[in-house]
DNA sequence: CATGAATGAGTCTTCATTCAT
DNA sequence: GATGAATGAAGACTCATTCAT
């Protein structure tokens, strides 16, 4: 039920992740425990699926940024694609932080992984159409900028950011990632003609 | 006591935190719970004991590391640092994946910015000396930084990184701040000629 | 739930305060600890319900008689409390003298306040409408008459009194009110000569 | 040891029956736990010795001064003893109420119930030793004004009672008194006229 | 004799889950 | 399907008492 996922993210969110019960829970949804169980067959379930739905949302945010970069210049990419990234993550921020804690209980770390990975392959392929360069291993560089992004907003969510790195987050991401892409990249005159060769 | 450090971070281990409970610890170090609470006044504060000492002792690691790279090159201290923090955090991977949860409870955060920003001092200062490049915000080049090897690490730990990542990470990581320290930087030469004019 | 009301009772009697835990009550009550932590919030939540109710009881008891004896001469007022007050008191011996150990419990000491505020206000308006004597200060005068009450109730159910005392108690106690009542009072006609002087 | 007795009323005082602790005892009274253990041989004995020796004080304090009244007017003696118990109760008051909550425990009331009989011997005598009237049932009047002497300095102590009577509590009580005695006894010259007849 | 670390049974309290209505 | 009272296992923590040093 949509509602049991809102109250689950409001009672997340404002007593945090050991004083998330299913009767506070049903309490704030508007229901009865007896039909939390109807719908999800246990606890964990329930906080996995409100993870899980965050986390395609996240995902999918990131692949339509990706998918509108396609054939850009590198530079724009690294942008747009931590633009997109703080965007999602940082748009609840208290849902977000609170979605962590619940990653960290057992099973979370497969959806974490999963939504990794996908949006693993859509940064990936756009590494691999930029216009103006060619990313010698795009799989590799996507996934240690995914993890370069995740640092910066779990430290940013956990309170552990001062607040000049917070206030130019996203242009200090924008300029670490485009270099970082540059480095692994040959620019694309030199890779015809090394290819020519 | 030590008995009881070493119990925690194996319950934390192998049994997760939500089951790392009282009893449980100190049936691992052969004690009894009254003998737990004679050294610690609740469960919290073993916790946060066990995560200090860690913290602390990466900290050191970081700080030790730093120093030694006085005076040298950027591209250098890049490595140097990568390499430092890798072997501090991955020397015991389980023990610091366990502390990570630990860390996420309440109380935990003030540990982690106490270690952050003793980190962060210490790569400012060592970024500062920097023998062929002037870096123009230290402090706010420190912590982007930090928070990029953390997420790097966070997602070796927590199982998330391919395996093709994670054989070469201190060359990924190395190489992307290497990049990212430049690009903040400007040539000494060019520096001192500014400060002529 | 009525049915823990009766077993906090019986497990405070049969085995005094110390003993009377959640566990037991909920046992006795042929109920789970659970259920119990669904009527009240703590132990101690229960306890002072229970003590509660009982010393309400006591004051309405007090409060009927007393209104009962609006107007009448003092001696037969004193009697007439006497008789009220030990009818409530020793009605059920022990459970009155469970009680007053819940009673010396933090919390206890308020309740106990307000009961016996209401009844010095019963007693005391009482007095004030004796029709043979005029008391100088009815609220004093109430007060020290049932502290004296109390005394030898808790004296009695405490088994500190001796058999001789205990079987004339009503007759000793009914003589010392009403004598002390008329050691404070001026015969009405007196107080009238002189209010018209 | 002297040390224990203070050590466990400070304790009491302090910090209530609850949290009266036999290590607290010990820390308070610079020994160790094991020390205690070697004076008495648990923990309600300690408790036990300290009330005794109190009730034993306030019973030598009632004794001596119902000796002191021996043949003195009726009148004097309820003030006196009035004035003798109430010095006693209240010259350390947290002290008092400290161990009243002792006294509720197993094995208190036997103690109270040896000290109650012994100042009922006190007062008795002292009662039939008037000079100016018979009392017919010394042991019986003693204990009734024994109990109502008791009942006001509970009140008083457990904050029961308001400041008007506290402030002319002595008064009160010796009136009291005076006018119980009164009750009970009859004039020495008709007391001799009737023996003659 | 003194010490105080160790013990572990016993308290209160919480919460996921069930099931009779 | 919905409800929410009942359950009871499990957790954190306390403290009287013992005993090796």
């Amino acid at each position: 039920m949509e509602a049991l996922h809102a109250a689950t993210i409001q009672v997340l969110t404002q007593q945090g992740l050991a004083r998330c019960t299913t009767t506070r829970i049903a309490a704030r949804a508007g229901a009865s425990v007896g039909s939390l169980y109807q719908y999800y067959p246990n606890r964990d379930a329930l906080l996995a699926a409100v993870l899980a739905r965050k986390l395609s949302g996240v995902s999918a945010a990131v692949d339509l940024a990706c998918r509108a970069q396609q054939g850009q210049p590198i530079a724009q990419m690294a942008v747009a694609l931590t633009r997109a990234f703080l965007a999602a993550k940082l748009h609840n921020p208290d849902e977000s932080k609170a979605l962590y804690a619940v990653a960290a209980q057992r099973g979370g770390a497969a959806l974490i992984a999963q939504a990794q990975a996908s949006m693993v392959v859509s940064i990936a392929t756009m590494l691999a159409s930029a216009a103006d360069v060619h990313v010698a291993n795009p799989a590799v560089t996507a996934e240690v900028a995914l993890n370069t992004l995740v640092g910066s907003v779990r430290a940013l969510l956990e309170g552990l950011m001062s607040p000049e790195v917070a206030a130019t987050l996203e242009t200090q991401l924008g300029a670490l990632l485009t270099a970082y892409f540059q480095t692994h990249a040959v620019a694309r005159a030199a890779a015809s003609a090394l290819a020519r060769e």
